[in-house]
DNA sequence: GGTCATTCTTGTATGCTATACAAACAAAGA
DNA sequence: TCTTTGTTTGTATAGCATACAAGAATGACC
């Protein structure tokens, strides 16, 4: 039949393809560079396949091909910001001499320029969508662990105790910061007065004492 | 010209139409419980004007005739439904005996079967369209206010002393309960996890003990 | 170097959806 | 009865995601 049509992934139609070749790489990763600024502002129905493509300088079909649908790109997108999101707050709170500061720089990076607003729009997209949700879990439980990795080197080379496991501190945070997010957007509170409702709400959590102080300590010192 | 045709609402054509007739009045209503229903399990995207119609035994211009838009319906429906969902939760509350008890069936009817999820997507749904921001922060407001003079005068009518000012309490409720579902949804979790989970982040901030009880206390007790 | 399968790009077609719009119809009031 | 206003019924349209077709590039194997 002379060539004919070739399908689209003939083998298994519902995985998106992993590019193999250079050129495919490199236009997979435009659309997801150009799919995560849009995405952000704009939300997932705020953002259309053309726009996108025509911001990655490339054809709607592309998306369909590399990721199968627009929810599928979506999801890909937010999980990929919000560890890179994840991974710089880590890197701004390593800076800290305290562990106030500490917390305070980890809330004030997660916070800033609506970072989180993205990811919770993947993750309440599950809903509709159960079948990106092990994508979004998988992101999810990486938070976790590499919060949870970060906090515990922390504590540990710093000679600070923890006023809970790592884990436990992990969840919390990550859960508060979801509402504080979701909250002052529908609000539309300004970044600085949602590091401070949020410090407000983690650190007895973290454990602050009533002065206002947390009860991190050196592990030769008076606490606990 | 014989009549000719009718503009839409040509006054203000930003208003939504509020039903004057009986029947006007019946069919807005009507089309709101479908939309409800609808939108609650599947979602802004998952349900379209002609589904929620249909339910409703109604034509779909008449959608946009009461509501200008899908998304302002899903706004007021959503708004609705939380209103009803927090008073629901306040009287189930209102029948506890301890303090503890209170708490958690508060918690429990806000969590249960996921009611909260359908305001969530209403609360991130502002960040596209700011025009119906209004509605959904005059929500909040009340859901703060009327859990506010729920909470004083529970706490007055029991003699109970509280950790925190209502407001401060409130706010904090509702922020955690919001992170909690988000994040329950995307990962899938039972409703009952996330009432332990929720449980335990807001305990600390409504004053839990180190022995796991509140610290809502007698005004005559040892409390405070 | 020729053959061929695979990957990727380019382009078109389609079905669905929200919504704008037209006009008939109903119900009051003058 | 006539007019105005609210409501229903019906049609048209533009935009959208996506399915699909087929050429073009790439690389493996003989």
């Amino acid at each position: 039949m002379k060539g004919g049509p070739r399908l689209v992934n003939p083998s298994d139609p519902k995985h998106a393809i992993r590019a193999t070749r250079a050129a495919g790489r490199q236009t997979r990763s435009l659309l997801l560079d150009a799919a995560s600024g849009l995405f952000k502002r704009r939300g997932l129905a705020g953002a259309s396949i053309a726009d996108i493509a025509a911001a990655a300088d490339a054809f709607p079909s592309q998306i369909t091909y590399y990721f199968r649908t627009k929810e599928a790109l979506f999801v890909e997108a937010a999980c990929r910001d919000v560890l890179h999101l994840a991974r710089a707050a880590e890197e701004q709170a390593g800076r800290a001499r305290s562990a106030q500061d500490y917390t305070r720089a980890l809330v004030e990076s997660v916070l800033a320029a609506d970072g989180l607003g993205f990811f919770v729009e993947a993750m309440t997209l599950t809903r509709r969508r159960p079948d990106l949700a092990p994508f979004v879990e998988r992101t999810i439980a990486r938070l976790h662990a590499e919060g949870l990795r970060a906090y515990a080197a922390e504590i540990a080379a710093r000679g600070w105790q923890a006023p809970a496991d790592p884990e436990t501190v992990a969840r919390r945070f990550w859960a508060v910061a979801v509402g504080v997010t979701v909250e002052g957007q529908a609000m539309g509170r300004a970044p600085g007065d949602l590091v401070i409702e949020m410090l407000r709400l983690i650190a007895p959590m973290a454990g602050e004492a009533s002065d206002g102080r947390l009860r991190l300590v050196r592990a030769d010192g008076p606490g606990r």
